[in-house]
DNA sequence: TGTCAGGTCCTCA
DNA sequence: TGAGGACCTGAC
């Protein structure tokens, strides 16, 4: 694939890239902090920068990043290594069901966001609704980010402003009434709590869990408070880019139970059959089914 | 007004 | 060890 860099105009064109849309990139419910705009791209916040992401023909373009950008965090965040086709054209001539997910998602990838972020992120989302997932940390960021500076004028034309999100640090100095206006609801203790955990240290644990194995992460995340198999499962997977990690919502267990005829309740089961189904990118087989069983409704 | 939403925690048997 | 209720909030 070829990239194009035009340094004046802070744009970045990918040449027919494989395997990527924004929009089921961007809407199969990994991040909570892209948003699609009226021409169709998509607008949002990722390692404290602000871009916009369009599909233009075949093309993929990046406005307000510049090459270095694009090296240093682009590159890596849309996961332009691995080889969704080849996984892909894997997941379609083993599995019936998987093959019809990918033809309906296709272009979906794992991005590969920050694990601060997504541990919060994941922390919100429990027991809650996307939208007001995304107001929630739109919100935390407003309140205690640091505001981002470095964005054209055509940019949120909507009138907001753009916050990067806030750092463990921050947090931990807070209080649970300091986030009332937020309405975490009970996730606020949670929030605070595995701030304080992190911080505790002065962060060197949390910092060092991304060497850790995938068994002894999967305990040092359990032992955070608010944290529990299925939010741990997706900050592995789009925080730590632990691609066999499988998250299992209540959609998911929709797709097993439906498609796969799995008991709803039976969760060893279902690891089980992702693990001898979708072995290593059992994650990315997650998204797709997800996007999909989520669409089909 | 009641139910539900990409769960987790806590209690109790 | 696992089942079941409580938990914030807001959209429908």
């Amino acid at each position: 694939m070829q990239t194009v860099f035009d340094e004046e105009k802070k744009r970045i064109r990918l040449l027919k890239p494989q395997a990527f849309d924004p929009k089921s990139i961007f809407d199969c419910g990994q991040c909570f902090r892209f948003n699609e705009i009226e021409d169709g791209s998509f607008e949002g916040i990722a390692k404290g920068k602000v871009i916009r992401v369009s599909k233009i023909d075949d093309d993929i373009v990046i406005d307000n990043a510049v090459k270095e950008d694009y090296v240093e965090i682009w590159h890596e965040y849309f996961d332009m290594e691995t080889d969704y086709v080849g996984i892909m054209e894997s997941f379609s001539a083993r599995d019936e069901v998987l093959k019809s997910a990918i033809e309906y998602g296709n272009g979906i990838r794992i991005l590969k966001q920050d694990k601060w972020e997504s541990l919060v992120s994941f922390i919100i989302s429990q027991n809650n609704h996307i939208p007001r997932i995304k107001k929630c940390i739109e919100n935390l960021s407003a309140m205690f980010g640091c505001e981002i500076k470095d964005v054209p004028v055509e940019f949120g034309n909507d009138g907001r402003k753009f916050f990067a999100f806030p750092s463990y640090e921050t947090l931990a100095d807070l209080t649970e009434k300091d986030l009332e206006p937020i309405k975490l609801g009970y996730r606020a203790g949670y929030i605070i709590d595995t701030a304080k955990a992190i911080a505790e240290d002065g962060g060197e644990s949390f910092e060092k869990s991304g060497t850790l194995s995938n068994k002894e992460l999967m305990e040092y995340l359990l032992g955070l408070k608010g944290v529990g198999p299925k939010v741990a499962n997706c900050i592995m997977l789009f925080g730590y880019g632990r691609m066999d990690s499988f998250p299992i919502d209540v959609w998911i267990r929709r797709v097993m139970n439906r498609l796969y005829g799995i008991g709803e309740n039976d969760l060893k089961e279902m690891n089980r059959f992702a693990e001898k189904t979708f072995g290593e990118y059992g994650g990315i087989a997650q998204q797709y089914l997800f996007y999909y069983i989520k669409n089909l409704n």
